[in-house]
RNA sequence: GCGGCUUUGGUGAAGCGGUUAACACACUGGAUUGUGGCUCCAGCAUACGUGGGUUCGAUCCCCACAAGUCGCCCCA
């Protein structure tokens, strides 16, 4: 037990961080292209923040949160997504105050409890984009673009953007009745999940894989015929824009969020070969969360990506940058004389400003050569007791296999020089 | 939360009711004097996920648990 990590937890070791590097670069280089700004929220709320944001009865909150109370008996959750608190933030700090439209982003921990599997781990990390006031449809496109752009830029191949609209307080309850009348001369021959969900969330029997091909099912009343004037424009407009920037997609009229604050648009992108899990993107419109959550009422888009999901499908690719340490120098000490100017020279190369190291263990020459060339070193310098007296170094190009003596004070102009 | 499969050293793995638990890679040392990447030699699992049981005897059979993985569910 003292020597693994919880379950669902992951350490991401050094070969790895490139990787993720990588991958985060980007997505700075690319927010700042669309003018959003980073926020960091805390990993850690009030619980009744998620309760409310994101709505009880949904499988997140009620049964996949990390919830404890403290010492000082205040309920606290780990944070199972960001909307919630970058919202909870943009009031708190009234963010609107500063200009009509906030655009943020964050790319953070998040915690989830749910039966682990690749892509799925109970610590995850998202990056997520929210646009805080505006109802114009062109916010929502530029949020899929910026997605889309993203895993673009990153080089993933065979993503599949899937998109619906999943109405508003308007015409979602009409939708939710019509379902249910719909459903319920079959309810007999649904799944058993779904029998439960015919009066919760009718909605997601239309997701359901066990009833999918029943022959009831292709007749169901779709909510894109059942939007109102408002939406159905909305949802339209989308589509434009998306059209005019050349990006495809397909309409899903079954593609429902199980965050219940999501209103209007609502987009998913996949990457079928991570299989289950294969959702590496997801969000949409959330009209009204800003206004549940004590504002005024404040329009607003985002998304969140799973950053394990996309690690795992540029790996599929091979897109994944190589790790490996770089060394301009490894300085080769012999005999215990060469041990301490050796250690010197280290540092000197080090401080100017070149990549340096040396062994620590006293081996033999031929270790110490090894040791270089599993460095990665463009040169050795080796330090015996002929250098020493004569205040020079032999410096060896590993690559060519030739080395001359140079005098100690010019060796870090002539590497420098050469590197 | 439900079901299937898997679990041998740092890694990839072979094995089988009773063996010194193969082999490869990695790692460490060596192949006469101060020089890497090739080659050769040697070393490297009181140990077969954990805990029980069956058996004269279990890494190999049974049970439980754990972890991983696939699917369901959920979602990113």
């Amino acid at each position: 037990m003292l020597t693994s990590a919880p379950r669902g937890t992951k350490d991401i070791l050094p070969g790895q961080v490139a990787g993720w590097n990588y991958v985060e670069q980007k997505i700075r280089e690319i927010c700042a292209r669309f003018g959003y700004e980073e926020i960091r929220t805390p990993m850690f709320e009030h619980t009744e923040l998620f309760q409310r944001g994101i709505g009880e009865g949904t499988d997140v909150v009620d049964k996949e949160m990390y919830t404890f109370t403290d010492r000082g008996n205040r309920s606290i959750t780990l944070r199972p997504e960001n909307t919630a608190s970058a919202v909870r933030a943009y009031l708190q700090n009234k963010l609107y105050g500063q200009s009509d439209l906030v655009k943020l982003f964050y790319i953070g921990s998040m915690f989830r409890y749910d039966r682990p599997q690749a892509g799925r781990m109970r610590e995850f990390h998202q990056f997520g984009v929210e646009a805080l006031g505006e109802a114009n449809p062109v916010v929502d496109a530029e949020i899929i673009l910026l997605a889309v752009e993203l895993l673009k830029s990153l080089g993933l191949k065979d993503l599949s953007l899937s998109l619906n609209s999943v109405g508003c307080p308007h015409c979602r309850p009409a939708y939710r009745q019509a379902l249910q009348d719909y459903f319920r001369p079959h309810l007999h021959e649904l799944c058993g999940d779904c029998r439960e969900r015919f009066e919760r969330s009718p909605l997601r029997i239309l997701d359901c894989k066990a009833d999918a091909d029943k022959g009831f099912m292709a007749a169901a009343p779709k909510i894109t015929d059942c939007l109102c004037d408002e939406c159905r424009e909305h949802f339209g407009a989308v589509q434009d824009y998306l059209r005019d920037a050349g990006v495809s997609f397909e309409l899903d009229p079954r593609l429902v969020r199980g965050l219940d604050y999501y209103t209007k648009t609502a987009f998913e992108i996949k990457y079928a070969p991570l299989g289950a899990q294969s959702a590496v993107a997801g969000g949409g419109r959330y009209d009204g969360l800003v206004e549940e959550m004590g504002g005024k009422p404040t329009p607003a888009v985002g998304f969140a990506t799973g950053l394990e999901r996309v690690l795992l499908a540029l790996e599929k690719q091979g897109l994944l940058p190589e790790t490996g340490l770089e060394t301009d120098a490894f300085v080769v000490a012999l005999g215990d004389e060469a041990r301490r100017p050796a250690f010197r020279l280290l540092q000197q190369l080090r401080e100017a400003g070149l990549q340096a190291g040396m062994d620590y263990a006293g081996r033999s020459m031929k270790a110490q050569m090894k040791q270089a060339g599993k460095a990665n070193a463009r040169f050795a310098l080796i330090l015996g007791e002929d250098e020493v007296r004569e205040g020079a170094v032999m410096l060896k190009d590993m690559e060519k296999s030739v080395q001359q003596k140079v005098p100690l004070a010019e060796v870090i102009n002539k590497l420098k020089e050469s590197i």
